[in-house]
DNA sequence: GTGTAAATGAGGACAGTTTTCATTTATATT
DNA sequence: AATATAAATGAAAACTGTCCTCATTTACAC
């Protein structure tokens, strides 16, 4: 029934426990960028021993596996995602952290352009537009 | 005379041989983005006994005093490239790990577009568009 | 149920970078 | 030119996020 099992067989996975919650983890979290760190953080509270390396390599092989994504974020760690078939890039909040998601036809289209301007056979981009978001712009005003 | 020393003074910085050198090297090494394992051994060679945690301390410094800019690549380490005054984004090679600048104005204004959309007032992007350099390509089909 | 390949946990390893602290140095002052 | 002092340096240790090793456990095909 729980939708995960299948996701878990259909990409080549065992279905095993640690592979479970940690997906049970990414949907259920109200974030939807959690770092490593986080998802094993949630485990803890959720009651779940599993330890920090097994964190990190089931997000990688979900990675692999494509259901789940990973922003590799401005000198250090990185954030995971759910895979949701749609490609987008990101703002990110200085202050506060939050993260907002973003889909540019033009910025994307002009990337090809770029690459191809330059001889380049584009693989993949990454953008992340740093700010401060509305949130902390207001709390800064008092 | 040497250039350098204003440069230093002007940003605040004691004249120090280290640092004379950390720009020297900058300036003459033939790429033009280096991490500070390359700008160590660059040193080494030339003959510098310059320790790897005075490089990192040097080239933060210039890059708070705006001599230097960071790049940030995915996953890891950072590599540093003299100030040339105009913004400008990068192009990697996945294959070889050459790097080539770009500006597109479309995309800056797009970015901004986009920040202001979303009522973020942005501070900054980062943008790498990641592919096989026009070199790599052709040595592929052999 | 059994066998076997795969997954896990614990802890160590690792890479890039930063910090600590004793020593040296640049520069302002005499 | 000698001196004083704040700043810079080198060496080594610490740190952080992530990955690896290896002994043990588990999923699942038979
Ligand atoms: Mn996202
Ligand atoms: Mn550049
Ligand atoms: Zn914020
Ligand atoms: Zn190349």
């Amino acid at each position: 029934m729980s939708m995960e099992r299948q996701d878990l067989r259909k990409a080549g996975l065992k279905v095993t426990l640690p592979r479970l919650k940690v997906l049970e983890i990414l949907e259920v979290t109200e974030q939807r960028h959690l770092s490593a760190e986080d998802v094993y953080k949630a485990l803890l509270e959720s009651g779940e021993e599993i330890g920090l390396a097994t964190v990190y390599r089931v997000l990688t092989q979900f990675e692999g596996a494509g259901l789940v994504s990973r922003l590799s974020i401005d000198g250090g760690h990185a954030v995971f995602e759910l895979e949701n078939g749609e490609h987008h890039d990101h703002l990110l909040c200085v202050s506060c952290g939050e993260i907002q998601e973003f889909v540019d036809e033009v910025i994307e289209e002009r990337q090809h352009a770029i690459a191809k301007e330059k001889g380049f056979q584009m693989t993949e981009h990454s953008l992340y537009i740093y700010g401060i978001c509305k949130r902390c712009q207001e709390e800064r005003k008092y």
